[in-house]
DNA sequence: AAGCACCTTGACCACCGGTGTCAACAGTCA
DNA sequence: TGACTGTTGACACCGGTGGTCAAGGTGCTT
């Protein structure tokens, strides 16, 4: 039986200093010291440290004891080095909002945590001419042990296949579904817009608008087939002069708004895609001298902080983002333990209104 | 002579896939494919590697076109065990902003870009029992190559001296230099102040209070001395009922702001320790019905996104954060470069005033 | 009691893909 | 001819891993 479980978790979670010859110098234990140290040969103690089966329980115990007495952790180039793969995960993201990046960040490493890896940073720009060479240099010379795609990377086919090739675990974070299970996060976005949706119309919303993201984001069609879906439910219908096409940016938000209050007809409900754009709709509802809630009901996407931070606070469909980092994190970890266990998460996670001050009842005089 | 001179750099940063057998498989070159298609050892290309000066010229150009023509990169892993170090460079942060984090990310990576390191981040709580420990096991352990620590790590001796004990060289990031040059970047926050303040009293106002951050930041006081300095050049004080400590959040801005604005004679104005807090101080001002600027000038501090997506748009005091990543990860490289090349920035950077709308003179009915 | 299989362990070697050390081999100059 | 310098390669080593095989212990069977 080849084992390649890799799980230095109950050592590297060690909080000891080490001891002895080891406490002073800036020297830290060997693979070799533990063997001597506990009376045994090296290549048990990597067999304890690989989780190999045979091993004696008081072989382990004592092994155990003084890998912790010392603080023992394997040198992780080493290991990688006789493995292949090194103990790094990588965040491979194209995405302008340092929050979402951010809290994506803090729950891969919450995943992470005291299980020997690292997390490995890695912006990019889709558009760049040499983005695949680049990603595919990233993976390859690093031997990264997995990488984690949000969105808009995650929706790359390209990259996916890349990765593929050089066997480079991956987990896509996307609102749909276009891989197999154990390569997808879903967050079922159109669900929050259908929330959304309903919440505007059931306010007594007629003229209701969409700002979508840009076009290259599966997540903007995938939020606005939602919104669509939410509102058909209660008989409305999403009409296509309602509809512009943002770029997730508050300017872009600040332009899309202001062509929407320019209509004959404009709207008293606007969705956006996410919450910076509809902080740009604030923008311009109050360059037109309309108030939130009272001229203009608004919701966001994201519930950024930002969403609190406008006034009035601003209604906005939160995702978990922070979870979706942690859970997507342990479907990569997931691989390494022979899949024993396996968590309760399903690859799935659903988005939720949160509701503040930026919508009312359409004012009618 | 003993080199330990490390620049991937001429070949870390092609973007050649390779030919040949290296094209289609998976498999990418070793130095031994590379030794032996240019039939040389392996030791030579390794010289050519690190740019050993001992390699004759037309030996050189042999090796080198050999590496560019099959697209060959030393794998980190090798070259960090028997280096005993690993080409990643740590970000240390303890910092609630994520805007901050997220530039000085992308200036960390700006700089190494195309040089064969990578960016490991490693959020963390100064105040978490096991803080030194955890810092010194991440460092230790991965053998980075260096790390850069932005405030508040940065004013923490007790990491400091951690890292001059494992050997790690590290650049602090902070408001004034307390540290050796080659290990600090000084951001000057206190001129920031000084301008803020300048600004406030050629205003016309009398009353102008303060909402310091958390006094565990040193730029904290050194923003507080600046902004008393500042006031003092115009022969004004800034008082101590006017002065409060909030923690960086929006929410301690809120807090603070209503405690402000509940005394007998409130202040006119008020500078904040960064944008966050200033936000909350404009929710305390509407909350109290006032309008800014005309019953109350606010300026922040960071000039994040936030200033621009709130109303009024906020002055600020920018901080070039991404310059600042940067300029840390350059100070780190040139370490490794022989300091044959310094750059031409000396570890400094100034911030500027950023004038928007939420500043007016005193309104006087 | 002997015979047997099985479990546990270690000795030893090769290997991952690079680097340091040192010696050998030029070629040049005195 | 010898000393010196510049260039190159053989070999051990970084700190772990896998593989093979044999030694010793255990428990089981007969």
């Amino acid at each position: 039986m080849t084992r390649t479980a890799v799980d230095p978790a109950t050592i590297a979670g060690s909080d000891d200093k080490g001891e002895d010859e080891f406490t002073a110098a800036g020297r830290r234990p060997t693979i070799n010291d533990v063997a001597r140290l506990a009376r045994v040969s090296k290549k048990t103690v990597s067999r304890v440290i690989n989780k190999s089966p045979s091993v004696k329980d008081d072989t382990r115990t004592k092994v155990e004891a003084v890998i912790k007495r010392y603080g023992y952790a394997p040198d992780p180039q080493a290991r990688g080095l006789a493995f292949r793969k090194s103990f790094l995960i990588g965040l491979i993201y194209d995405n302008p909002n340092p929050q979402y990046v951010i809290d994506m960040q803090q729950g891969i490493l919450n995943a992470v945590r005291g299980s020997g890896y690292e997390l490995v940073v890695h912006p990019c720009d889709r558009r760049a001419p040499n983005f695949l060479t680049d990603v595919r240099n990233f993976v390859q010379r690093q031997k990264l042990f997995g990488v984690v795609l949000p969105p808009s990377v995650s929706e790359d086919e390209r990259v996916a296949q890349l990765l593929t090739e050089v066997e480079c675990p991956y987990v896509r974070i996307a609102s749909v579904a276009f891989d197999a299970p154990e390569c997808m996060l879903v967050t079922h976005d159109s669900e929050g817009a259908a929330e959304a949706a309903r919440h505007l119309a059931d306010a007594g919303h007629q003229r209701i608008a969409f700002i979508s993201g840009p076009s290259t984001f599966k997540s903007s069609h995938e939020r606005g087939r939602g919104f669509a879906d939410g509102l058909a439910e209660r008989g409305l219908e999403l009409r296509p002069e309602y509809r512009r096409e943002g770029a997730y940016t508050f300017e872009s938000g600040v332009a899309c708004g202001k062509d929407l209050l320019a209509m004959r007809l404009p709207p008293t409900a606007v969705f956006t895609g996410n919450d910076e754009m509809a902080a740009g709709v604030y923008r311009a509802a109050r360059d037109a001298g309309l108030e939130i809630p009272r001229d203009l009901s608004v919701v966001g996407f994201d519930d950024s902080p930002l969403a609190e931070r406008v006034w009035p606070p601003l209604t906005s469909v939160r995702l978990p983002i922070r979870d979706m980092g942690r859970i997507a994190a342990e479907k990569l970890l997931e691989r390494a333990l022979d899949k024993k266990e396996r968590t309760q998460d399903d690859g799935e996670v659903f988005p939720k209104l949160v509701e503040r001050r930026s919508t009312a009842s359409p004012y009618s005089p």
